[in-house]
DNA sequence: GCCTTTCTGGCAGTTAATGCCAAGTGGGCG
DNA sequence: CGCCCACTTGGCATTAACTGCCAGAAAGGC
């Protein structure tokens, strides 16, 4: 039923209450230098209630990585059977590339998480969970290796490395603010690590 | 000069006993669940020293990255000018499996830093550091890009894949528990991801 | 309107980490 | 040996990120 209760959508406007009020704070002062303190103040809510809608300060930052991990997941997966798998994450990185926010605040996040070492870590790791969901996908694209004796770590390493690549673009493109076509760094950085194309 | 003096010896057992309390107190009850305080009054020391010899918890585990960084860059750095980037890259990751401590530590540790997520973000944080300090050093191995005009990805791209594949390998090799060639496992990932070789 | 469910806020407590200061210890020197 | 300087150490207080607990408020079903 299209039962929106009230909970539910007073809920939605205090996250993206405080979620604004944290990303101005962090571009304005630092993320370090930025208290929870200060954010629940601002924000007009509680700590401890805080705590309740974000875990951790990092989520704050990049915390609604799950919706868009299984986006990606399902894009990857749903791709023509004669797509290459390289083609195949390269769409579903499209893909999430159009479905995220507006450019500026992910360029604002972007800047934020590239200038502070601790979040860029730890988004990482979220990502590294993508990975892990993806790794299936790819190995079911390329099919099964000849020797079954031992692991077989081609997806495992294609994925990891397209990750990379989307990490390298995106980091450059932060750099320039955003001056410059995401989709197009992606594929000068694919084409320097894999030669030809 | 050859000063060695006894601060300076005394010091390195008491790093040693702290290491070792530390890796064993994890390995017995997990990251998480060993405080800093247990750490402290096992190993003979108080809470203060101990934070004046490792900054932070998390580099009990994973805090002598500095030196091995330094030896990597230096590595490629000086490996011939003929030398592909991509091979001056494995020739520093070579140096550096063989310059470690003994296999089963590194087992042990990459065991514990891969099952516990803010080690793991922690150790990630490391690498990114030593990837910015490759950059500079694989851009002067490929020369200048014919197109000025843009930045050039070339190198970060490189840098980045070839430590994806460092991880990739080095996760499947902590998950076999060591009974895999290391080295073996990172061409295998880099020839998956090249085509060709 | 009443009762249950769920959310909120405050409070105390834990843990990692930092600054400060007094007390201790090694090392050089007359 | 004794003295002084440099450096280290340990305890104390403090901060910031979290977590558990409990009382009270608000929402929803009846």
């Amino acid at each position: 039923m299209f039962m929106t209760t009230l909970w539910d959508r007073s809920r939605q406007v205090a996250v993206q209450a405080i979620l604004d009020t944290a990303v101005r704070l962090f571009a304005e002062q630092g993320y370090e230098q930025t208290t929870i303190a200060q954010i629940a103040r601002e924000a007009g809510i509680s700590q401890r209630s805080l705590f309740r809608y974000f875990g951790t300060k990092e989520d704050l930052v990049c915390g609604d990585q799950e919706a868009l991990g299984e986006l990606l997941r399902r894009t990857v997966e749903q791709q023509p059977a004669e797509v290459s798998a390289w083609d195949a994450l390269r769409a579903g990185f499209e893909v999430i590339l159009t479905a995220n926010h507006t450019p500026e605040r992910v360029l604002e996040l972007s800047r934020l998480i590239f200038a502070t070492p601790s979040l860029h870590a730890r988004y990482i790791e979220k990502r590294l969970r993508w990975q892990t969901e993806l790794v299936p996908v790819i190995q079911a694209r390329l099919g099964t290796t000849t020797d079954p004796s031992s692991p077989d770590p081609r997806a495992k390493a294609i994925v990891a490395t397209a990750f990379a690549c989307v990490d390298t673009a995106t980091e450059l493109w932060a750099g320039h603010d955003g001056r410059l076509d995401l989709a197009d760094l992606y594929d000068q950085c694919l084409a320097a690590v894999r030669g030809e194309d």
